[in-house]
DNA sequence: ACTTTACCCTCCCCCTACTGGAAGGTTTAG
DNA sequence: CTAAACCTTCCAGTAGGGGGAGGGTAAAGT
């Protein structure tokens, strides 16, 4: 199956793709004529690495990850600590979203938004005391 | 004030303060030495600068609210737009961290975590069919 | 007066995770 | 036989800086 192909069947990108090859994380064979060649395993990585991504793993996250499934007398325990670190850091994210939601909530509220030139938002974020705004 | 100092006044790093002049969004006077010289106006806008991207403006909305900022004739409508805006895609990125929460919460639910190497996480990722977990 | 330390300057490369494009070879459809 | 649709490598760029080299200055101690 050449890149075109694969790429159809995990989704991602040719270019992607290829970049996980440049960084170690696929290793596809080569056809006579130099094209990329992706057998059911390759498809197989490539689907765990876009599945990983989507939930948020780094690409170092995701060669960890590879490395304990190719890993046969690996411990589930390792692949859970791995899913939890990635769930602290999505939660800490959250969270200061969460917290600049509220702070840009309370920003806008005040502005009147009109014609004039007044803005508390502007005020707000310059004023270096008041930063309770 | 040189940048040392500027930097300690806005909690803004050195390194940062230099890009933020190459890309123009700050302009301090010299000194005869070469060195850069911040006067109050710079500062106030090294401030702004600071707040804005705490709240998550991308430079680039950093450069609009300055260009209002620096506009007497103003709408404070334009500025909450700006904010609206940012609140928006914070709100986005809070969503989808959300789904990604339950997402992963339900991975490491299903994995025993422990010596064995069966892993429903790893299970989860690479079933391109029940991505449902 | 001299030395050390603490600044400051510019310049260039590094990071993540890709994306776009140029220049060129290959294969397939009409 | 040609044109489209593949494929290849390599180079450069994105956001928002960080690290460090190489070199000039300034302030403080001795």
């Amino acid at each position: 199956m050449n890149i075109g192909h694969a790429s159809k069947r995990t989704g991602l990108p040719v270019k992607t793709i290829r970049y996980y090859e440049d960084i170690g994380l696929v290793a596809p064979d080569r056809a006579e004529n130099g094209y990329r060649d992706f057998g059911a395993p390759q498809i197989a990585r490539l689907n765990l690495l876009a599945q990983a991504r989507m939930i948020g793993f780094t690409l170092e996250e995701c060669r960890s990850l590879i490395a304990l499934e190719e890993n046969p007398s690996r411990h589930s325990r390792d692949v859970r600590r791995l899913a939890e670190q990635n769930l602290n850091s999505v939660r800490e994210k959250i969270a200061s979203l969460q917290a600049l939601e509220a702070r840009l909530t309370g920003l806008i509220s005040q502005c009147h938004g009109d014609e004039a030139p007044d803005c508390a938002i502007l005020d707000g974020l310059s004023d270096t005391a008041k930063r309770t705004a």
